[in-house]
DNA sequence: TATTGTTATACTCTATAACTATA
DNA sequence: TATAGTTATAGAGTATAACAATA
């Protein structure tokens, strides 16, 4: 099978795959993720957690002192969309804005005690969750897909 | 490293794995799955038809004449967010209801001779949109990935 | 009584433009 | 003038309850 520039001809795709969507990336990448968000959504309700505050804190935790701006990169969201996100973490207690930079504009974001003491039980949680949802899998096989899934949206 | 039945005692969780979002499937997945939703959307953009309904169309060909019903369970979403859907495509001329079942509740769906044609067209798109996003995976690893993923979503 | 399709509604997520305060 | 954060708003997408027609 040649993939010189993974191009394809007009040929090609008329004939090309079994033209199922399971032959696409795309579409199964979908089906799965569905499967892992709404399993770990239903775990983190008993928290009150939705998915992304979950991630917002890990990557507070990670970098501690960082600005919403770079925290809504990290996230792949607006800035308004984490105004919100953070502020409900600052309403629950377990996060906190800190305005401590030279810059005076912006915040250094951290966690509470509350918040790193929520954490460190979400990512039991988290990390039950998804090894339930990639049960199909055997440890080599999981390794192989996180491999696989890394290499598509690192350095974009 | 064992995996008796994936499960995950507490001593692991705090110290298992980097603690990173990286080793989480369900958050490689979600990246991953965005950057392919996102190209994709913004290609289909240029002929008005979504991602979803690009989906449905494909569904309808493989299975002239199927319910509203089959449709939304095949595509994993409630029946009002099917009509909604189908009156879209029916309304752009791409698909017709029509009242031939023995059940008179229902209809039967299927694609006008405008909606074949167009779905070809949109085959070439979507799968060179598919084969751009993976573009940082040879085909062999490509064909590994399809088949991983599709372990995890298979027989729910 | 149950089921197909439908309407109405509401809630979340997301995207954009416009504002404020600092720089 | 440019940037960090914010506000307001509107558009998708999604979920639920309730209804009509048919079974």
């Amino acid at each position: 099978m040649s993939r010189k520039a993974n191009t394809l001809s007009d040929d090609d795709a008329a004939s090309a795959l079994d033209s199922s969507l399971h032959n696409l990336v795309g579409y199964v990448l979908r089906r799965a993720q569905m499967k892992f968000f709404s399993n770990l959504a239903a775990r983190l309700e008993a928290y009150d957690i939705r998915p992304a505050q979950f991630t917002a804190l890990t990557i507070i935790e990670q970098s501690p002192g960082l600005m919403q701006a770079e925290l809504a990169r990290a996230l792949a969201i607006e800035p308004p969309q984490a105004v919100l996100l953070v502020n409900k973490l600052e309403e629950r207690g377990l996060a906190m804005r800190v305005r401590s930079n030279p810059d005076k504009r912006s915040y250094g974001l951290f966690l509470s005690k509350a918040g790193e003491q929520l954490l460190k039980q979400l990512k039991t949680v988290v990390q039950q969750s998804d090894l339930d949802s990639s049960s199909a899998l055997s440890a080599e096989e999981r390794e192989q897909l996180l491999a696989l899934l890394g290499k598509l949206y690192r350095d974009e």
